[in-house]
DNA sequence: AATAAATTTTAGACAAGTCTAAACTTTTTT
DNA sequence: AAAAAAGTTTAGACTTGTCTAAAATTTATT
């Protein structure tokens, strides 16, 4: 039996190990979940018992097969559910983490499947991240963070990499969102912070703002 | 903060004050939720704490208002995923207890409210069982225990009082469902048994079957 | 390469919820 | 009304998950 503190310690090192792509820090797993560091160890020992990750003391840790499955089929019932709400309970997309986040941790494999096919098998949840199929396999986006595009460069918003009511809230009232189609006219590096225009406006973002935003370039 | 513990115990008085209409026993909760009365004794003070219950030891207990505003609308949140389930995502009404046993702890009002306008405000579960508003108020369904009927009586089955699925499963095999109606052609006083007559079949039911169908008389 | 700084782990404590066994109340039986 | 039975509570222990403070290890700096 796997618990629901479990199930959110696989999830977030999955989580972090998607943007170092290695072996995970304690220290970073505990600002992820906001806990101690120790609370951390202290967990690391228990999911390594349980075969759920590969754990070296002071060297870090990485999921194993069996507890990279099972974070992704996390990952996969959050974007379900997330698509649920909004697509049918016509939740606002800012909205539907927080419930999701307790949704995600309903154990029925059966029930997930019925909704997915209840939603026509989606590919992307409503932030524009894939949603992980039922054998667990995780598409990995290929879209770039707006930050990283160059003066003059043209681009389409995709999808968002941090689900955030706050930050969601205000890329809204920006009249941001996915689809919208945008070029940058200027870069600072001193804050890097950019200028971008879009529907025929001109607004400037923060570099939190920024490197949370993913894009595809276009011509 | 209420956790899941504690409103599975609300649930559960509530339950058992339902039948009995009266103070619950320790023993009797530890029966409803399978666990030591020991256990019930320890829960039973932290709920007099939270003043969700009225307790005094060895003499029972009731519930509060608090309390019982919270049970209530656990149990509405239990019953509209129940009918979400089976309305939307077609599962059997036998398969629909233990999903939404996980289900009805989501925290989330405005969740609930919006699957409720998404099924078109149900007045009853799948089982039969009425639905609680919004505003707390459980209609008390009048319907009584086929058990309770008399020889040659008439009735209509209106639902089941007994959310398990062996006696669900053993319902649907004997084709006996919502709407079926039925006359007694034999009570048999030993063991409470009867037989009843319905869709042109004659079927012998025990005791333990005929006291969890819910019916209502008709001519 | 030695020291300082940062990171990580351990030790010990705490809260929630559970259990068994023993003690205490209440109810039932004789 | 005393004794027995049934029901309930307490005491003490255990598990899970958390924390702070201290110790240990690794990394960075000089």
């Amino acid at each position: 039996m796997i618990t629901l503190t479990e199930e959110n310690y696989l999830k977030a090192i999955l989580s972090v190990s998607m943007i170092t792509d290695d072996k995970v820090s304690t220290n970073a797993i505990a600002e992820e979940i906001n806990t101690t560091p120790a609370s951390v160890s202290d967990m690391l020992k228990k999911l390594e018992e349980k075969k759920l990750i590969k754990y070296e003391k002071y060297k870090g840790v990485k999921l194993s097969k069996k507890g990279k499955t099972l974070a992704i089929s996390i990952i996969r019932k959050h974007r379900l559910w997330e698509t649920f709400l909004v697509k049918k309970l016509k939740f606002e997309w800012s909205e539907v983490h927080e419930i999701a986040e307790q949704l995600e941790h309903i154990k029925s494999s059966e029930l997930i499947d019925r909704i997915e096919k209840y939603l026509n098998y989606p590919k992307f949840d409503p932030h524009g991240e894939p949603i992980p199929s039922k054998e667990g396999k995780l598409p990995i986006a290929k879209n770039i963070a707006l930050i990283n595009l160059q003066y003059n460069d043209k681009a389409k918003i995709m999808g968002v990499s941090l689900d955030d009511k706050d930050f969601l809230d205000y890329l809204t009232k920006l009249k941001i969102g996915i689809g919208t189609e945008l070029k940058v006219i200027e870069k600072i590096k001193f804050d890097l912070s950019m200028k971008i225009e879009y529907a025929g406006k001109i607004e400037h973002l923060s570099k939190e703002i920024s490197e949370n935003i993913l894009v595809k370039k276009i011509n």
